[in-house]
Parts: structure tokens; sequence; C-alpha cells
DNA sequence: ATTATCTATAGATCTATAGATAATGC
DNA sequence: ATTATCTATAGATCTATAGATAATGC
């Protein structure tokens, strides 16, 4: 029984630990704590899971946040509002004017990547247990994403390639974005299956096509073929 | 400074109170668990401010429930999954044949109607502070809600009424539900104002009208004034 | 006798702080 | 001297129970 404790995870003594075996236990908290609160919301979470979770003492948390909800906005800080139309970056944006309906598949695509990230879907899934979803900062980006949206819808009718008697581009957009921001919301969090995000992408992109199906003017942009 | 206590809500003595003054303890203890589960969630809620809320003492909670997880389950078993067809029940059948559009319309104003009510909205408040939004009860309501508007569709498309082009009726089902139930868990909790809720019913009601211009064929169903 | 309340309290757990300890870097 | 950790602990709060008290209904 003496040699119990070879394999289970060593527990430091006092004392600053050497360089070699010091890392970076902020980040680690951080990222902690994140996971946690997204399991088991900020209530439901204690210091001392936290500290559990990376295997040190309750009282290294207070050498680096000065509360337990010093920690909470420290997260929201760093993943928080966020960059919204930073995973637009890479979508090719003559193809904006070139072909809407290719343009809007790479937009949602690109979306879909970054939101299917483990960092991102952690959030959704924090945002879902600490009424973040009815707070005000996730209101602004919705609104936001939505106004930018309806923008583009306001252009493309213009341009004659989006039918301008189905509604106003505002109204166009919640059409639009209503359903993957629903899917986003209900099937890209943290605990949410493989199977499950990949339906959820799935039926994102189908109404993408639905959409183009029904609010693209035909002959205006090169023909696609169907999703499968 | 002895007349301070005559307009504080007196506090109970000992022993069982007259008849007089005895109300419907067990609801009130539920209704108040309910207010404070969806403003505070689960672990946010003491059986302490449950009791405080009812102006009664801790322990009356342990004669009403055996523990306080009991009075959650409690709550969810009488609001919780919920008849999700009810409130269908006041719509004019005979409108899904002779005029699908107004049939839709009347639907979707007597769902509004029923999500509109505190408790409904209380509800979504607590799902979106305890993590019932990614639980398996929620998931499955929609998956019924949502497969019966795809044979809803269906129907209509065999009758000629919607258009079969712009994708399969599961896939259109989506397409219609999606901004409906995003509105619904964003705007439509227990917290929101009536200004906020308004806007939410009247864009929920824009998107219909999109969708019936986008999908239904025209010439087979009246006309309908526009929303404004 | 039963029911509906109360007071008092046990025992667990929670946040936060004080003070000790040991490695680091000047 | 500073930094990063530890142990120990204070004081608050939490869930749940035991036992007293007083009105009700048989």
């Amino acid at each position: 029984m003496t040699g119990m404790n070879e394999h289970t995870p060593q527990k430091r003594g006092p004392g600053r630990p050497r360089k070699t075996e010091a890392g970076n236990t902020k980040g680690a908290l951080q990222q902690a704590a994140l996971r946690l609160f997204a399991r088991n919301g900020y209530a439901g979470t204690s210091i001392r899971a936290i500290a559990r979770e990376v295997e040190l003492s309750e009282s290294v948390l207070y050498a680096h946040f000065a509360s337990k909800q010093a920690i909470f906005d420290a997260i929201l800080a760093e993943h928080g509002p966020q960059r919204p139309l930073d995973a637009a970056a890479g979508v090719d944006a003559g193809l904006a004017e070139s072909d809407p309906p290719a343009y809007l598949r790479q937009l949602v695509r690109a979306f879909l990547d970054d939101w299917d990230r483990y960092d991102a879907r952690l959030l959704i899934s924090l945002m879902a247990r600490d009424g973040l979803l009815h707070g005000p900062a996730l209101q602004q980006a919705l609104t936001a994403t939505r106004d930018a949206a309806g923008e583009m819808f306001d252009r493309w009718i213009t341009t004659g390639h989006l039918r301008a008697d189905l509604g106003t581009p505002h109204e166009l957009a919640l059409s639009f974005t209503g359903p993957i921001g629903l899917n986003r919301i209900l099937h890209l969090h943290a605990e949410a299956t493989a199977h499950e995000r990949t339906t959820a992408r799935e039926e994102i992109l189908h109404h993408v096509e639905t959409f183009i199906n029904a609010a693209f003017l035909p002959g205006t942009h090169p023909e696609h073929p169907p999703l499968g």
C-alpha cells in the first residue's frame, strides 16, 4: 500500500516550487474556472473546486485574483464580448459583389468553424448558465450582427440580387440569422456530442440553402449543386 | 420607536396559525422558489431565501418538501415539459386547408400569447439559468414542435400551397421556427421589459410574413394587408 | 391525535485572510 | 527582498433535523 501514491498526482509542499515544475498557474486557474463555471454555474462552483481542478491549495487563487467574482470577470474580459467579425476575416470579400450566395455560404461556414472551437462552446455553456444570455452584452453583439446582415441584404436588393418583395432588409436579417443563432445556442455548447454538433451545422447549412433558394433572384449568380 | 413594528410584516409565533391567517403555504413556497430559481439559479438560491420570501421560517420548507432538490423537481413537474400544443387548441383548424397563411398567423399568435404569460417567462429564465436549455426535455419538445411543423408543410406542398423547390419540409420547418424560437428564448423571459417583449413579438410576426411571402405560392389563398 | 408552524442547533461547506516556508533573482 | 506556494483558521452561510408550541378537527 505504500506505493499507492506513486501514480496519484503529487501534492505539492509549502514554499515556492522549483522553476522546472512551475507552470502558468494563473492561466490554468482561469481555464479551470471557465470549465467549471460553464458546467455548474457561478454559484455552483466553489473556489475550492477550482483549486482542486489544478491540484493547488485554495489560497493560491487569492494570490492571482482578488476574489471569486474577479476570476469570473477576467474570463469574460478575455473570451467575452469578443471580436464578432474576426471569423469573417478569411472570407473572400470580392464574392460579396460577384456571387452573393457563394459569399453567404463562405461567411456562414467561417462562423460555424469559429463557433465549434472548444472555447467558444464553453462560452455558450457559460452564457446559458449564468443569465448572460439575457444580459446586455449578448443583446448588443446580436444586434450588431443582425444589423450587418441587414445592410448587406440592403445592398443586394439594390444590386438586384435579392428579392425586394419579401420584407425589409432588417426583417430578412432575422429570418436569415434566427435559425443560425438558435442552433448555435442550443447545440454548439461544451457538453454537446460530436454528433449533435455535426447535425446542428448541417441543419444550418441547409437553412442557408433554403434562404438562398427563397430570397435570391435566379439568373443573377452561378448555380450551386444541392447539399445532399 | 415602539410603534416601528406596526407596519413591518408581522413575524408569526410558534404553533399552528389560526385558520383565518393560514394560506396555501406549499403553493406559495413553490411559486417563490420558481421566482428565485429563475432569477438566481438553483445553486444561487438558498432554502433560507425562499422561506424569507414567503415570510416563514426555513424549517417550514421541510414540512412540505423532502429537500431543496425536491422543490426544484416539483416546479419542473408542474410547469415543466408542458402540453406543447395546448396553446394551439383555440385555433380554427379549418383554416389549415382553406387558408394556410391565415392558419399560420393564428397559430403563431396563439403561441405568442401563451409564451408571454408570466409563468411561461419564468420558465424560460429558469431554463436559461440551470442548463435546462441543453437538457433532453427541451430538445424533445423542440423536436416535436418542429416535426409537427414539418408534417404541416409537407401537406401544404402536396396541396400545392407551398413551394416545393425551397427545401424538404423538415428543412423548411427549421427556417420557419428558428427565428421564433430564438426570439422566445432571448426576449420572452421574466426580466424582459414590456418594450423588449413587444418588439420580440412584432419581429416574430414580421418573420412570419416574410416566410409566407417567400414560401407560399401566390393565388392559392386570399391576400393579406401588410403589418406596417 | 394531527397539522402547521416555530426556535435552536448540528455539521458541512464556503470565501477570504494571516502567517509560515522555500525557491528565485538581484 | 520577492514570489509562489502551503497550512490553519475565522466567520459566514448553507442544508437538514430535533423538539417545542398552539390551533384544528375528530
